[in-house]
DNA sequence: GTCATTAGTGTCAAAGTTACACTTAGCAGT
DNA sequence: ACTGCTAAGTGTAACTTTGACACTAATGAC
């Protein structure tokens, strides 16, 4: 920070404005999905943009990031995984004026969203919400294309290496539904036996007395151990 | 960026300052080194910093932070690996106005360095600057410790994970030398068969003609293979 | 009962990791 | 020129991890 500038009157200067914008996963019908609202005015209006918002003077950027979370999908802290993705502030990226963004990343999972749809704010500057593809998005405003993309590559990642991809399901599932997240997430085919016995290695979750019906043998519901996460985080998870 | 806010008049909203810091660090005398500057001004006058200064209007960030590397040591954008860290905005992190700090970190062998000590930019608000070990600095101004804590732990995850660790060295070393430079960034003992086999394996570097005079048998001196980069940066490739 | 379907476990070969011992090449002292 | 010291550089064998695949178990439909 300002430490070899140049001598500086901090009034003096122009400065840009900071935003943050939230990428919002969740996983609804076995597909990963992100959040996106359609603008209502210039620039980019009619188009989809990855939410978020300026932080304001008084609030640190976690604090802003959460903000427009919970704004978004009314969704509370405790419940969502969010963290720093990249800072993104190439002038010109907005035409309006120069706005630095510092993305982050959120998980939610699908139990914990009371949709959005139809529930929009008022003082809004979005025309709509909605759940799209990750993968297969509509054309997006800004660079926010690229926002995504990153998001995405950091999601995989992050996910091979912890034990993050519980975030995304609900607090009980069975091990087909996460294998089946991580298979949607990574975009690959992962084998239910190495997949078990590696997750009964971790420790990462444990069995409940549930049991949830299926087409055939009845799948036992899992919980995830969170006094676990801090060994796992350390250790590539999954292959 | 700025889309679900409430409708906005950027002219009409207080902006955050927006700076870059870049931790620099590099190898002398075996030791993992950071380039601090000493404030000459309040806040934290006399005070160790990382070196870092004010995002220009027109200027990208990764732009304002190799700008601040070649003021800080005259080192050009080839000679280095640059890579943005986290963003760091507590309100309150800087007692003059609210600044919100992208900080980035940099890898320089220490044969690019032509020392600053002495040749000190004119119209700079630092005092003096030196290469510390960056295990043990001095106080740090501001929230700079917690930056550098978060910039060691980022280049070991670095490290264990792509070839980016030849940065560090000269262009042409000893495997003894790129062994102690992992060792000292990693704080850890390797082993020497291991090392060497799996460099072999990974095609990372190549074999000059050259040798190195040692204690004894000469060491044979080599180069990094920047076209296996690509490859080596996807799987892990040391212990 | 049989069949279809999904849950859940076990095995084994191939690949990778780790610890440690060995050979090689130069230098210095006698 | 031999001996011993130092550091370079290679090899091997036990152990662990991984990946592919086959097997058993529990339920509903017929």
């Amino acid at each position: 920070m300002a430490v070899t500038a140049r001598t500086y009157d901090a009034s003096q200067y122009e400065r840009p404005s900071v935003t943050v914008d939230v990428v919002i996963f969740t996983i609804l019908d076995s597909e990963l999905k992100v959040l996106l609202v359609k603008r209502k005015n210039w620039p980019c209006e009619g188009m989809w943009a990855i939410p978020g918002g300026f932080v304001d003077m008084n609030e640190g950027l976690e604090e802003a990031a959460y903000r427009e979370l919970r704004e978004e999908t009314s969704v509370s802290g405790q419940d969502v995984y969010l963290e720093q993705l990249y800072t993104f502030g190439n002038p010109g990226r907005d035409p309006r004026t120069r706005v630095i963004t510092v993305a982050y990343f959120a998980l939610v999972g699908a139990d914990k969203l009371h949709l959005p749809e139809g529930g929009l704010r008022a003082a809004s500057d979005a025309a709509g919400v909605g759940w799209f593809s990750a993968y297969t998005p509509p054309l997006l405003a800004f660079d926010h294309a690229e926002i995504l993309e990153y998001a995405i590559t950091r999601l995989r990642y992050k996910l091979e290496y912890t034990a993050v991809g519980f975030q995304l399901l609900p607090e009980r599932f069975t091990l087909r539904e996460l294998q089946e997240a991580y298979e949607t997430v990574l975009s690959e085919k992962l084998d239910k036996g190495n997949f078990r016995s590696k997750l009964r290695k971790s420790g990462a979750v444990e069995a409940t007395d549930a049991y949830q019906e299926t087409g055939g043998r009845p799948a036992r519901l899992y919980r995830f151990r969170d006094d676990a996460v801090a060994e796992i985080k350390t250790r590539r998870l999954f292959p």
